[in-house]
DNA sequence: CCTACCGATCGGTAGG
DNA sequence: CCTACCGATCGGTAGG
């Protein structure tokens, strides 16, 4: 449980073979599109931020959903399928039982999002919002998760008192909507910040307590 | 349990007290800000959906912004509120123990989004891109949640078992965390349609695990 | 003088 | 990386 979340995109950002200006505009754009959205920030904010000029941005860039894009495909492509990896030699590997799984999971996923909130935040709203980024995300998540998805259901079965009615995906859910709320609270609603560990803690004994049958 | 979710928008909407053409601006506007949310949604595209020119709309509604509060005011100040005293009084009256009282706000407010999920998107949309409103939600809602979680807060104290980690609003987390996973999953990523029982079913015994102890 | 609306166009700004 | 622009569309308003 040493290896926490894996690459995150400041870091992804600060090690891709770029130009420095590309990089700047993409942290300003994170930074922006996060904060008010996608439609809700113009290029003009962006080059304000980034401290260029709208022409410099549209040179690395040419037009604004292409740097969406750029944006959320290492989240899509490259993040969450290293995790489904892991995830999956996490449990062939280690025989664990599914306990130590979602405690593995939460406490990884957890710190993943801490790293990227703002790519996660603008990935939600976009699911929001925009129709066909829904069915190409779709497209490109189900696929990856069917493998992690197989080897919970087998952890499920050879596990005593699991609640039957349960499937592999009704646990994602569960724990991806926990996320939800604690992020959006402490990030957009402000609430009182938690202790990282207290909050992990609870996402995972919840969940444990969750599966078991009454 | 008879008495689901009480009302919902459209209900609202036909029983008010407006003309028509006002009534019809309203139907459009939410269908089309919970689609491609506020700031994706033009006043011309609200005009062709309500079949009248942009200057009727204006009319009645000054502003976008203020179109914008118009549909989100009855959610947030009657619809909450309305479930706020229900809830008090359901655990007041019928003395209830903490999982009939989950069972009775699960069922209410799953049907409750399931007639206001429209307006429900175009919130937690608008709670990701607006700083603003994220202030006056929680100003707003704050205040109205205290009543309830005290009443959570003593069902707790008087059941035997309870995890004494977890508050009110953690189990208010869970619970709006599971709502938020299956209607976005539901409606925006168009996964494979879930029978509203067995959903309601699932949350319910979820949250009613989650609280005990070990 | 009211309502419910229209066709046309305003000053500014969007992405490019 | 800049200045100087474009076709189009934005939210909002004019007179009738």
């Amino acid at each position: 449980m040493t290896d926490v979340a894996g690459k995150n995109f400041d870091e992804w950002l600060a090690n891709a073979d770029m130009p420095n200006g590309k990089r700047e505009i993409l942290k300003a754009t994170v930074k922006l599109f996060a904060e008010k959205g996608y439609q809700g920030t113009s290029t003009a904010m962006i080059a304000r931020e980034a401290g260029m000029s709208e022409a410099a941005i549209f040179k690395h860039f040419k037009t604004k959903k292409i740097l969406l894009h750029a944006i959320l495909q290492p989240l899509v492509q490259q993040l969450l399928p290293n995790f489904g990896e892991q995830f999956v030699n996490q449990v062939k590997e280690h025989a664990t039982t599914i306990d130590d799984l979602i405690a593995y999971v939460v406490h990884d996923r957890y710190y993943f999002l801490v790293n990227n909130y703002q790519v996660g935040i603008i990935l939600l709203n976009q699911v929001l919002v925009d129709t066909d980024f829904c069915d190409e995300l779709k497209q490109m998540l189900l696929p990856k998760l069917v493998p992690g998805f197989e080897q919970i259901q087998q952890l499920l079965d050879t596990t005593e008192n699991v609640d039957s009615k349960l499937v592999p995906s009704d646990i994602g859910k569960l724990v991806i909507g926990q996320f939800m709320t604690h992020f959006i609270g402490q990030y957009k609603l402000k609430l009182p910040p938690e202790d990282p560990e207290v909050v992990i803690n609870k996402i995972t004994t919840i969940t444990q307590r969750a599966i078991r049958k009454n």
